[in-house]
DNA sequence: CTAGTTCCGTAGTGGTCGCTACGGAAGTGG
DNA sequence: CCACTTCCGTAGCGACCACTACGGAACTAG
């Protein structure tokens, strides 16, 4: 999971694998089917593990405005756990991937799609409730979301702190209709 | 460039080049010496003809507000242009990438971080000149703007449309200090 | 103790990787 | 017309890819 966590599912050759994890290919094959099945298994265990914060910050929030700000600052501190590699998993697993590879991209996006439904989802339930106002544009608000959460990763793979992410997480919070009123 | 830009360096072979490229391998390193030659030219090309409103933004616009803005406006029109791939060959170009090819991915990220440098002396320009409070977070709203950019790239990546990541842009334009005053 | 089963590492499979030695064709100069 | 240079494709280099056939060791059952 580290390897494919730090470099993305085709630049890990099975190799680098049973190296790691100390075992021979055949021991490998037997545990895991192939290393796709491998993948997909690092993939949800990744997400059991250190995705916690995504459902939580939906699931516990009452507003859209305090479960996104909880998932970016969940995404702040995750993406940057000292330890363990920058920016995460299933945003960054296979950005890069050759066609032979196109299920396990498409395997990611989806996972990524959850999130951004969740986060559209969020924001209706405001609007309907009236937290929001009704002409509030859902689809731009969601995607200024989902546009965050990512670039956060990004700049994490790029060697920014916690601290920096966490700034940056303050100025796109006040961008969040009525935050400042 | 396209198939770089599209897949990134690590999962386009050499075969694939020279397929896309209608001529043989010997040809392909008589002109461009080796493949990560090649990929640098091939970003610097794509740098020159698709990144000029980077440089556009911070040259003509007078304040940061305005380069940023048109700094992530620029970005939702080039990463979504019709009949090109999606998101950016110096964003993505080589988000996964293997140990042998280390120094491609660090001469990604040093363009990268020649942005976000932009970014941060546009801000610390606005203080000294007062069009920005001397109180203001450097450091958090340069992050905020280079969080944006970078999170637009992989959204144009997942599918979004221009619309989507104007609407974004325009959501995060909202964050800027003043900007709602 | 022996026969059977399970385990797991050795040693490969065919295929693709980035890259290149070499030879024949085409063009040039005397 | 001939010698020479330039060009470029054929064919293949060693290394690595994901994956596996197979054999010997170790453990279990009778």
């Amino acid at each position: 999971m580290l390897l494919f966590w730090e470099r993305g599912y085709d630049t890990v050759s099975v190799r680098d694998l049973t190296e790691a994890m100390e075992i021979t290919p055949p021991s490998l094959y037997a545990a895991f089917t192939d290393k796709q099945t491998l993948f997909e298994e690092a993939v949800e265990a990744y997400a059991h593990r250190y995705g916690g914060y995504i459902r939580e910050a939906f699931e516990t929030q009452p507003t859209a405005y305090r479960a996104v700000r909880n998932l970016l600052a969940g995404a702040a501190v995750q993406q940057t756990l000292p330890g363990l590699p920058s920016g995460c998993l299933i945003l960054n697993g296979a950005t890069n991937h050759t066609v032979a590879s196109e299920n396990v991209a498409a395997g990611l996006r989806a996972r990524r799609t959850d999130t951004a439904t969740l986060i559209h989802r969020k924001v209706r339930a405001d609007i309907e409730s009236g937290e929001l106002p009704a002409d509030t544009d859902v689809r731009a608000l969601a995607a200024f979301a989902a546009t965050v959460w990512q670039g956060l990763a990004q700049l994490a793979r790029d060697g920014y702190g916690r601290e920096d992410l966490e700034g940056a997480v303050a100025v796109a919070m006040a961008a969040w209709p009525g935050a400042r009123q």
